[in-house]
DNA sequence: ATATGTGCAAATCTTTTGCAAATTC
DNA sequence: GAATTTGCAAAAGATTTGCACATAT
């Protein structure tokens, strides 16, 4: 078929989504599931849970680079993508307002809504019961077992909605 | 500061968020905006709206080039950018099943959730009345004036659930 | 000791840009 | 006829891969 991708990637992710780990560090997290604990993914990890924006895969490379230099972009988008294997990430794309890339954070206990501003790029956070019962709605309407989800809204913020 | 990236895409975009032209198609949207039609225009459009399907910008062009060969990659970005930018499709990343694609499908009158199964790739659309009353949460307590919002559940669905 | 992770270089893939020619209103 | 859109070629970005070496358990 002509509008087929060549490469599905649907390989079955392990995402234990054992819920509330907020507390709990990623380092943590990584070692009682048996993951081999490195300076660079100790670096890594450090740096996306104390960073207080949401960063791609460049931009943490970066901050990386500042304390251990040697430190290969290559190593930062693997550990990412381990990361996210095992739910301890979420992927975020903000509304493409940067293009293409993607933004990540640690995964906190609560789901919440990222809202984007077209106007000024600002990325706010939002949680609702409202968002939890929806989720609620989902799984029992169509037996849908939810393993991550993603709520993000464009539009104008508080400070540049017009008039 | 070194974790910026270089190019903000916050260009002030103007969303006419029209509601509920579902029974119009994008070619009489377009002529009434005062947005010129051509060939590729309408190929394009008459694509996007009859797919079963959220095609991204490469299936988009392998179906069009079916129709007609001279018709570039890059026309199909570009007409894509400005369907956006008016508010007539909206972009979807489907959890990133298939990579750093983006899906496009026509804006239809009432919004809806898609649900990525992570085990087969099918998506499913689903709408909700509390999804509405989630907006009109955001609206009112974040004096957030929303624009688009995109709803993206990934988990196994129905056929995929283990047990 | 062995499995796993890392750096490096290069490849892939997606999307964007500059500019002259073609098209639409 | 003037403004906009297109095709082409090339650039720019983001992400992935192969492989030899280094590291963690």
């Amino acid at each position: 078929m002509p509008g087929e991708s060549k490469k599905a990637r649907h390989e079955t992710v392990v995402i234990p989504a054992k819920a509330g780990f907020q507390t709990v560090s990623l380092e943590q997290e990584l070692i009682s599931r048996g993951l081999r604990m490195t300076h660079q993914r100790r670096l890594l990890i450090q740096i996306i849970q104390s960073a207080e924006s949401h960063l791609d895969a460049i931009a943490l490379w970066e901050r990386a680079r500042g304390q251990d230099p040697t430190l290969n972009k290559v190593t930062v988008y693997r550990t990412l993508a381990m990361l996210k294997k095992h739910g301890l990430v979420d992927e975020l794309d903000l509304m493409h307002l940067a293009g293409g890339k993607h933004f990540y954070e640690a995964r906190a206990g609560r789901d919440h809504i990222h809202l984007a501003c077209l106007k000024c790029g600002r990325i706010q956070e939002f949680e609702s019961s409202l968002f939890e019962k929806l989720k609620g709605q989902i799984e029992r309407q169509r037996r849908f077992n939810i393993k991550i989800v993603r709520v993000e809204a464009g539009g104008y913020c508080d400070n540049c909605r017009e008039q």
